[in-house]
DNA sequence: CCTGTTCATTGACTTGAGTCAATAAATTCA
DNA sequence: TGAATTTATTGACTCAAGTCAATGAACAGG
């Protein structure tokens, strides 16, 4: 039966069935409901997780208005800015449908790493591949225009466009809700 | 004699004198005159960098035109995209004045970790915290105005701003020179 | 199935950034 | 130093996104 964690881990080194049975085993794993918030601004943040099945967005609070800076959907990790600097965090993390999520904490990973010290290197290949990640949106960010983004967005993730409001994709882009319903009728009419 | 590679090192753990020496003596490093091109466009990049000395800026060329996308000073990495990707670049990364900079590449840098296992571990927590700072950059693009990101580069970077012609900063910031110009017209006048 | 709520669209108007073009200031270097 | 080049500022105009407000569509809960 496959786990797809170790699906995930598979993807940077070749895990052996020890190796498996222990990241299965270790597995912790919890559902929440549409609406739960799983980090709130101002707390500290003391897992982090991995998405089976669902999805969560990450988002700001300025001046009561929402900015919406990512969505996570299955086989994602989040690891929380928080988590990394114990400090409390300044964004929200909320689940938009019902969701199966793994958690991790310092404890079980160190715990982890004891056992598999070979997961130690695949650390930073993960976080490198994160960063890389990361760094391409900020420059598609700063390359594009709203409408190109959006036009990227149907390319890359066209499931999000439906498992996701529309106000809150338009907030995702940078832009306002009504410029996003203009920007897809100048593209579709 | 200190060495900036060693400090920037012993902000994640502390290193032996033994461990100390092996840094500074594998530590191969290079001047540049103001203008080289570190990494162009469509080229895979062979090397990361630390700089020692000046400093570096990223860029894409879009159409033509520069979209700035970061500026790296005195001991800060650097790790192209392509660097872990193995592919061509998208980007330019040129030093805006003479540089001193210290090249790593895999083989050395295995080298190194084969020689200090410590490293290896320490790995994942620098990646873990550029990736912290490259998402809190993203989502300050986001949440501010052109005009709150000037301020608040100001404010953490004022060095840059001398240290860098106002029509680059003012693709950093994701406007034109133009813009730049009115806005600290209306904050400052 | 109806009702209230949330979400999406549309219109009229404002505003801030972009564009084009000219000029001024600062730098470079012969 | 002085001429050439690069960088910064300013003005007039355009245009895309924001704002405010109203209407319509989709959806959830009783």
């Amino acid at each position: 039966m496959s786990n797809p964690i170790v699906d995930f881990l598979s993807k940077y080194i070749d895990l052996t069935q020890e190796e498996t049975d222990i990241v299965t085993n270790q597995d912790m794993m919890r559902s929440y409901k549409k609406g739960t918030i799983l980090l709130s601004e101002g707390k500290i943040a003391k897992e982090c997780f991995f998405i089976l099945q669902g999805c969560v967005m990450s988002y700001y609070l300025v001046d009561g208005e929402f900015k919406v800076t990512e969505f996570f959907t299955e086989s994602q990790p989040i690891t929380p800015v928080s988590y990394t600097t114990k400090k409390p965090s300044e964004y929200f993390l909320e689940c938009m449908e019902d969701c199966i999520i793994s958690l991790g904490t310092p404890e079980r990973s160190a715990e982890l790493m004891s056992k598999l010290p070979r997961l130690a290197a695949m650390g930073a290949s993960i976080m490198e591949d994160q960063l890389a990640n990361q760094r391409m949106k900020y420059d598609e960010f700063i390359k594009l225009s709203p409408e190109d983004r959006y036009q990227n967005l149907q390319k890359t993730s066209p499931d999000l466009l439906n498992r996701v409001p529309q106000y809150l994709i338009a907030s995702y882009l940078g832009i306002k809700p009504e410029t996003l319903s203009r920007i897809r009728k100048r593209l579709y009419s």
